[in-house]
DNA sequence: TGGCTTTTTGGCTATATTGCCAAATAGCAT
DNA sequence: ATGCTATTTGGCAATATAGCCAAAAAGCCA
C-alpha cells in the first residue's frame, strides 16, 4: 500500500518541505515578480547573506529556482511558476483553521 | 519587506510544512478517497500506531484534516481536497528536475 | 467491574534544520 | 597582483522532528 508509493511520495515531500519556511516563501513571491540576486533579496528579507544563500541552495536544490551567474553576481528565478497557484488552497487551509478556532470559542462562551 | 508578511508567510509554511512528509502526504491522498480510522492508515503505512496518530495530529493542527470519534474509532477525513491539485505542480517540480539531471549527465558525457 | 480494543500522550534517542560568524571562493577593476 | 564586492561553504549551538516503546485514556461489551 505505502511501500509501493514511498519512493515518490518521498520526492514530492522534498518539494514541499523546501517550500515550507517563511522567508523561502517570500523568495518564491519575489522571484515570480522578477528575477533577483541574492543581494537583493538578503536587503528585503533582512538576515545575513550566508542565510540567504542556503535558503536559495535549498530551492535550487529541489528544482524550484535556478541561478544565473553574471558578473560577480548570482541571478535566481522561479523555475515552476504553477508554485503560487497553490496558496489559493493554503489559504483556504487557513481560513478553515480560523473558523475552527471561532466555532471553539463560541462553544466556550456557551 | 518581508517583515510586513512574515506573520503570514509563516501561517502559510506551517500548513506546506504539516504536508511534507511522505507519510502525511500518503493519508492524505487515503483520506481525499474517503474517510479512515487511524487502524486503517496503521495497516496500510505500516508503523506504529503511536507514529500514525501523532502523523494525523499534525495534519489536525495545520487544518488539513478533522477528527471523528464514533464509538472507540476516530474517524479522519480531508477538510480542504484542493490540496490535492497541487500535486500537478509538484510533479513538474519533479520534471523539471528529472529535465537537469539528464542534461548535466549528458554535459559529462560530452 | 473487568477485559478488550482503539487512540493518544509521555519519554527517549537519533537525526535534521536554522541562522549566525568566519573563512573560502569567484569575478571585476585598478 | 591587490583590493573590492558578491556569493558560497564550513562550523557551531539552539531548536525541531521522527519514530519507537510504554503507559494512559476512552469507549465498548459481557
Amino acid at each position: 500500500m505505502y511501500q509501493d508509493r514511498k519512493r515518490h511520495l518521498e520526492a514530492r515531500a522534498r518539494v514541499l518541505k523546501a517550500m515550507s519556511h517563511p522567508t523561502r516563501l517570500f523568495i518564491i513571491e519575489e522571484l515570480d515578480k522578477e528575477e533577483r540576486c541574492v543581494c537583493d533579496l538578503t536587503g528585503m528579507v533582512g538576515a545575513d547573506v550566508s542565510t540567504i544563500s542556503k535558503h536559495l541552495s535549498v530551492l535550487r536544490q529541489a528544482g524550484i529556482v535556478a541561478a544565473d551567474k553574471r558578473g560577480n553576481q548570482v541571478f535566481y528565478r522561479l523555475r515552476v511558476p504553477c508554485i503560487l497557484n497553490f496558496f489559493g488552497c493554503v489559504e483556504s487551509v487557513l481560513e478553515s483553521q480560523f473558523q475552527e478556532q471561532a466555532a471553539f470559542l463560541e462553544n466556550v462562551g456557551a
